[in-house]
DNA sequence: CAATTGATGTAATAACATTACATTTGTTAT
DNA sequence: ATAACAAATGTAATGTTATTACATCAATTG
């Protein structure tokens, strides 16, 4: 699932969000790749829904908006579950993961027997710039 | 911030949450008001954004959507942080917290320097009932 | 009562996402 | 090579979620 294979539409909403130092909306990327052709936001969002798949790409739920994944060769566990620490000021994304976290959500879930798809874990606030 | 100190129209939205037994998004919840004198988007969201200051509702943002508080007198640790266990077929919810999990992502944003101020934990997937 | 504050009513608009349908491109089987 | 199929694309229309702007009303306070 590298760079090499994307359709032409894919490759170009994954370029624009990887030179892009915030999360984008599916609208804000359509608007930057007028130029290339893009003339609807179906396409973005086709586009998106394979980067998803292909885990290239995550989507952040409390903003509706997207961000190339930070973390693309981490073969330690390939993305059983990532967080975002998101900053309120200046959109700076730091993603990280913590298999403790998921092994507590684990617990729980299991516990109540319940079958886990995907977690969503956000956390909003400043980043250490903008906090100072 | 009990119930009686809330205005009529929170009392409503409350009440209508704190029946339902699934998530509503505002606009369902509008539809349920509409006999009661509601007439658009904004009575429903300004009455949403008291509860939510209030702590009685959540919003789960990964469904666009609101619940009522299922811990409205939990003392031990009122609603630092709070998680969700979502049933993608019938969509019941499940909420609760854990410390361990609050202080694991603590420990992480403090490495960062992070300030957080708000953290979305939700697991989607099929409850017990669904996934039998 | 005047002044302030919080809540409400209403309309319009913005922002985010999907459905439907037609066309094109790429792959596989014969 | 070509027929059959699957995947990707183009375009328009529509659906869903959330906010802005402005006027009015009610409760509180000095
Ligand atoms: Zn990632
Ligand atoms: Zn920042
Ligand atoms: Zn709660
Ligand atoms: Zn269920």
């Amino acid at each position: 699932m590298n760079a090499q294979q994307l359709t032409k539409n894919q490759g170009l909403v994954f370029d624009v969000l990887s030179r892009a130092d915030q999360p984008m909306s599916a609208y804000t990327i359509l608007d930057k790749l007028r130029d290339h052709g893009f003339r609807a936001p179906l396409q973005v969002y086709r586009a998106l829904e394979k980067l998803l798949e292909f885990g290239m790409v995550h989507r952040l739920e409390s903003l509706n908006a997207f961000v190339a994944c930070a973390h693309p060769n981490d073969n330690c566990c390939r993305h059983g579950t990532v967080a975002f620490a998101i900053c309120n000021s200046c959109g700076h994304v730091e993603e990280f993961h913590d298999h403790a976290v998921d092994d507590r959500l684990d617990a729980f879930v299991k516990s109540k027997r319940f079958k886990a798809e995907k977690t969503t874990i956000e956390i909003r606030g400043l980043c250490s710039a903008c906090a100072a």
